[in-house]
DNA sequence: ACCTGAACACCGTTCAAGT
DNA sequence: ACCTGAACACCGTTCAAGT
C-alpha cells in the first residue's frame, strides 16, 4: 500500500460534508471529484465504484456513535441509549438510508450493541430472552429513525388533516369523531412514549417469564 | 378535459408494473415512455414532473389496501390489522419509499386509520388517549415497514455476524457472550413479537389510566 | 506506477417545431 | 389542440492514452 496524497479516508470525509450540504440526491462523483479538486476517474483508483464509497460513508458516521453509559434506574438507562442511537442516526438521515444491510448495520454499531446487551442482560437470565428484548428495541430504535428520516413530516405537523378527515367523515364514520384531535406530533415525544411501553413490558416479561403466547 | 388517449391513470398503472419489474433505480421516464409506445414527452403534458408521477404512483399503492375486519378478541383484531398493513406496505416496498409526508401516508390509508382509531375507541376513553394509542400502533408498522424495504437482510441471515462479535469480544466483554446466539431473525415474527409487547401494554394502560410518566 | 481525457450509454427536462 | 424531435445539462463508468 503506497502513500498517497488522496486517501480514501479524506474521501470519505469530503464525501460527509458535500452529503450534509446537498443531501444524497445532489452528490456526485463529478461533484465529489471537483470539491477533492482531482479527476473524477482518480476517485475510481480507492473505490471500484459510487456504491462502494457510500458503503464507505456509511460505515464512518455509524463508527462516530459513541453509546452514553448513564447512571440511574435500569429502565433510564435503556431509554437513554435509545433515544441517543435514534438522535445520531436522524441527524445523519441521509448516510442511514445507505444501510442497505443488517449486518453492516449492527456490525457498524458495535458499541451501542455491546451496551445494550449488557443492559439487557441484566434483567434476562437466557441468553436467547437477552437477544431477543435487545432486538425488539433496536429494531424498534431503527425504524422509528427511518421512519423520521422518510417521512418529512408527521400527520398534523402541517395542518389541514383534521379537515380532510372531517370530510371523510361520511365514509369513515371513526374518522369524523377523532378528526380534531389529529393534532401536530411530536416525533421525539412519541418515540419516547412507544419505547417506555416497551420497556417496560420487557421489564416485566423478564420478571415471568415463560409467558404463555398470545398467537 | 378532453378524451385522451392515455390517462392518468393507464401511466400510473404501466409505472407501478415497472418499478415492480425494475425497481425504483431502475425506472426511468424514458423506460415509461418506452414501454408506453409513446415520445417521453408525452407524459409531461399529464404530470409536472418526474416526482408528481411518482406521488401518484405512492397514492395508487396506498388505496390498494383494504383493511381487515376480523373477529375475535380484541388484541387479535389489532394484531390482526397491524400485520396486514404491514405485509401491504412491505409487498410494496419499492412504491413505500416514495412516501416523504406523513399526511399522505395517512390520508392514503383512510380504511386503515379508521378501523385502528375504532379499535383504540374500544378500550380508550378520550379522543386524545386514542389517537395517541393509535399513533404509537401506526408509526410501529410503519417504521418496521421501513426496516424491511431498507435493511434487505437482518443480522444473522447471511451468517457471519457470530464470528464478527466474537473477534470483537476483547474491545466488548458483552458481545463475546451472546455472539453465538445471534442467529437468523425472522423479521415478521420479530415485528409480531414487538407488537403483542405493545398491544399487551396498551390494553393494561387504558384499564388504569392515567398512569405515572417514566420521565 | 499513477493519473487523466475522451467517449459511451444513460438520465430529467426545455422548447421550438411539426401536424 | 395535441404531440414530438432535437437539444441541454447532467449522470456513472470504461478504456485507451499520457507522464
Amino acid at each position: 500500500m503506497p502513500t498517497l496524497d488522496l486517501d480514501q479516508d479524506e474521501i470519505v470525509a469530503v464525501s460527509r460534508e458535500l452529503i450534509a450540504e446537498t443531501g444524497l440526491d445532489g452528490f456526485s462523483m463529478r461533484k465529489l471529484a471537483a470539491a477533492l479538486g482531482v479527476n473524477p476517474m482518480t476517485i475510481y483508483l480507492r473505490f471500484e465504484n459510487k456504491d462502494a464509497l457510500l458503503d464507505a460513508v456509511a460505515t464512518a458516521s455509524l463508527a462516530d456513535f459513541q453509546a452514553p453509559t448513564s447512571n440511574g434506574p435500569w429502565a433510564t438507562q435503556v431509554v437513554d441509549l435509545a433515544v441517543e442511537l435514534r438522535r445520531h442516526l436522524v441527524a445523519d438521515r441521509e448516510t442511514l438510508r445507505l444501510l442497505g444491510d443488517g449486518d453492516r448495520l449492527t456490525s457498524g454499531l458495535l458499541g451501542a450493541v455491546d451496551r445494550g446487551l449488557a443492559l439487557m442482560g441484566q434483567i434476562y437470565d437466557g441468553p436467547a430472552e437477552t437477544v431477543k428484548a435487545f432486538r425488539v428495541l433496536f429494531w424498534h430504535v431503527v425504524g422509528s429513525a427511518l421512519v423520521a428520516g422518510t417521512v418529512s413530516t408527521l400527520p398534523g405537523t402541517q395542518g389541514g388533516l383534521s379537515e380532510a378527515f372531517a370530510a371523510e367523515g361520511a365514509d369513515y364514520p371513526g374518522l369524523g369523531r377523532y378528526a380534531e384531535h389529529f393534532g401536530p406530533v411530536d416525533p421525539e415525544e412519541l418515540f419516547a412514549y412507544t419505547t417506555h411501553l416497551l420497556v417496560n413490558r420487557l421489564e416485566a416479561d423478564a420478571g415471568s417469564l415463560p409467558e404463555e403466547a398470545l398467537s
